[in-house]
DNA sequence: GCTTGCGGGATTGTTGACACTACTGGCCTG
DNA sequence: CAGGCCAGTAGTGTCAACAATCCCGCAAGC
């Protein structure tokens, strides 16, 4: 909406539609869903092969619908299409994922100096309040609790930078790192060590600085590709 | 292939079977690219309406062919697709493309980085070339040549970064940059000063400065940010 | 014994048709 | 004359069937 003087537009503006509809949706959205999501859990592993009939049948829709949501999946990063051959579920060799830490360290400067420059006070609050609990959690060695407000910290954090786009595609790298490791296993040195640059995202926010905010998550994300690199030097294969 | 002792996976491997075919593919990659093709040239307007039967019958193709070739366009931030309605060329706002270009600041950080660290002796001989050709085209005036080894310039500076996600999202991005302004519009302004973050870049390069190499390039991308905002100022609409 | 050619079965690629929805224009009514 | 109702039509959503391709197993030949 409060667009008024754009109205002189011939074609026609899909956003108004969209607006009044937009409720139900249903279809190929959701079939996309359901298979990202038996993706995501680990019901679908890495390498499987996907067929359309069964699946199809299964989900009690055509196999039309289904390869329309196999070519979302795609383009996402979250399977490899073959032609003629099938489609399998994506596995990220090492390299792969390395490449996507190299990638989210990008992106998590943007979210930093977004941050820092757009955040309101009372949106500052709740994350203080959220780095508090985490504090908690980190002292009690409660790593679930930790991980759960760590989770929620970060996705804040993305959502304050008003900024879809990264939005969107932090949630697309983040899912394809999930195809490699199924359940993000926190370590307690990871526990021990994590909450430093957090403290120092918050400082640099609190004091306006973008450019520290950026540093500081940017070298979070390359900190926890170091750690990726350790844990698969101490454990190959 | 140079992958001798992974044999073992009891999963098929798509990576192979796709080494095998991928000479011949055809059918909805090349129907995606038409369209791409179609809207990145500006054939098909922003905001314009993309109706399924007549392309499906001028490109001699079936319907099912077309969906699933919007459906990676979806995914890709080129059209919109309103159920029960249409699917229209994505339309982007000023404010949407500015968000384009925080998130490409935070790629080009990455490119810095990877840059600086990953580059040949030949490829840096390679880029070095290039600028001293955009130095050349530049004191000439020449805006085309300077924009043809600049477009080059960065290329090649992507590909040397060794990072398949990284250029597949910058190239999304930009064409989705390219939805905004069809044609770039080059001007003298932008000629006379935009050289000078490619040189801090190969300079950066040169000392094996990753975080210096890294900065000009998030610089170079921000002053384009702004350059946007002014020339949107200075003449709105 | 190993390789090579060849069906058989399964799975993907593609198509045309049917069902449903939303817009369009005219008509009827107040 | 204005406003709303109602077919008609264009276009999308969905489906089931047909065609093409590939993998697997088997048998024949060297």
């Amino acid at each position: 909406m409060q667009q008024t003087d754009q109205e002189l537009a011939a074609v026609e503006d899909p956003e108004a539609s969209d607006a009044i509809r937009g409720a139900v949706i249903g279809g190929v959205e959701d079939i996309r869903r359901y298979i990202e999501d038996r993706i995501l859990d680990g019901t679908l592993a890495g390498g499987a092969r996907l067929k359309e009939l069964p699946l199809a049948d299964r989900l009690g829709v055509s196999r039309g619908i289904i390869r329309e949501a196999v070519r979302l999946l795609e383009q996402a990063g979250l399977v490899t299409v073959v032609h003629n051959h099938g489609v399998f579920i994506r596995q990220l060799s090492l390299e792969e994922v390395l490449d996507l830490y190299d990638v989210r360290a990008g992106l998590a400067r943007s979210v930093g100096r977004l941050v820092a420059t757009r955040i309101t006070k009372d949106e500052l609050d709740e994350l203080n309040g959220l780095f508090d609990r985490m504090e908690e959690a980190r002292t009690a060695l409660d790593a679930d609790r930790y991980e759960t407000h760590h989770l929620e910290f970060h996705e804040r954090l993305l959502a304050y930078t008003r900024n879809p786009l990264l939005i969107s595609l932090h949630e697309q790298i983040e899912k394809q790192m999930r195809l490699f490791l199924c359940r993000s296993v926190v370590s307690l040195a990871r526990l021990r060590h994590s909450n430093r640059y957090h403290r120092l995202v918050l400082d640099a926010i609190v004091e306006g600085d973008p450019e520290a905010a950026a540093e500081a998550l940017e070298k979070d994300i390359l900190h926890g590709r170091e750690r990726v690199l350790d844990s698969i030097n101490r454990d190959p294969g």
